[in-house]
DNA sequence: TATAATACTTGTATTATGCAAGTAAAATCA
DNA sequence: TGATTTTACTTGCATAATACAAGTATTATA
């Protein structure tokens, strides 16, 4: 088999570089991470901090500053759980939704126009692929064990 | 189609994940982004700093520092371009081209593991499928433009 | 030959990072 | 039940990463 390593990475990089690229809203500076976390905190089912943070690999100590700061930007609200005082749930606030599904957009435009590329059988084939890949990263030990989603 | 961009989100994260734990080569700590130095300059052929900064996307003055902490490491060399002596080109030292390899080793492992949850013909569609997207990406004009490889 | 452009480097300020050590609440143990 | 441990987070601190502005030196262009 072929260097799998230097597939990915060309690949992977290229992804992130459309990511860095792709999160400012309309004056509002998103950075990668902090679009990240939106993405996260809109896809899971009231996550508290500690969840959202081993999802995205992040030291917790790390990400309650991060998470701090976009609260102060009105972004994410954080709501002690009623039934566990030690655990903060954390939710977009409508500012915050906004603009996480601003970023949902541009990206899947980009997507789309990254997609436009290839024929329908190419592209159900490579979508098809990327499923197959995540469900076997999510089986592997070797990595992404904290991951969900 | 389905929402393309939470389906590249996880893939990627993944491997970002995988990328970042895979870094410390007996003793020596490489930072994820120097491993991706590394990398490149293995990979592109007598690249100058510039070249590799704009692959990664890095401006270059945080990228001059990063090789600057990759020279007293001894894991790069700058080398003076005869031809146009503002330019300098990069290449690994001995114990870096070691290190470059370890690493790739290392990923390469992981990515078998991976592989290794599917059958053969998974296995090749996956592959052709990341070499359909890596060029559609290179084609497409959103994302992407300064990066080679 | 003067001017502009390129390839870097350095100064500085801001932000991101994570370890250590802290608090408060919940779970476990004895 | 009361003492100990574990969990979920926060804050202090030191270090690293980041990029803009301004610099130097070299090459290209007018």
């Amino acid at each position: 088999m072929e260097n799998l390593r230097s597939l990915f990475q060309v690949m992977t990089r290229r992804f992130g570089l459309l990511n860095k690229n792709c999160c400012s809203v309309g004056g509002c500076d998103i950075s990668l991470i902090q679009s990240h976390i939106l993405y996260e905190i809109d896809n899971q089912h009231n996550p508290s901090m500690q969840q959202i943070a081993d999802t995205l690999g992040t030291d917790i100590t790390t990400f309650s500053r991060q998470v701090q700061s976009l609260v102060k930007m009105k972004l994410v609200k954080k709501t002690p759980d009623p039934a566990d005082k030690r655990i903060s749930i954390l939710s977009l606030t409508a500012e915050g939704k906004y603009i996480a599904g601003s970023i949902d957009q541009q990206m899947n435009s980009f997507l789309h126009e990254v997609f436009s590329q290839m024929n329908e059988f190419e592209k159900e084939t490579v979508i098809r692929s990327i499923h197959l890949l995540n469900n076997a990263m999510a089986k592997s030990s070797a990595c992404c064990k904290p991951i969900q989603g």
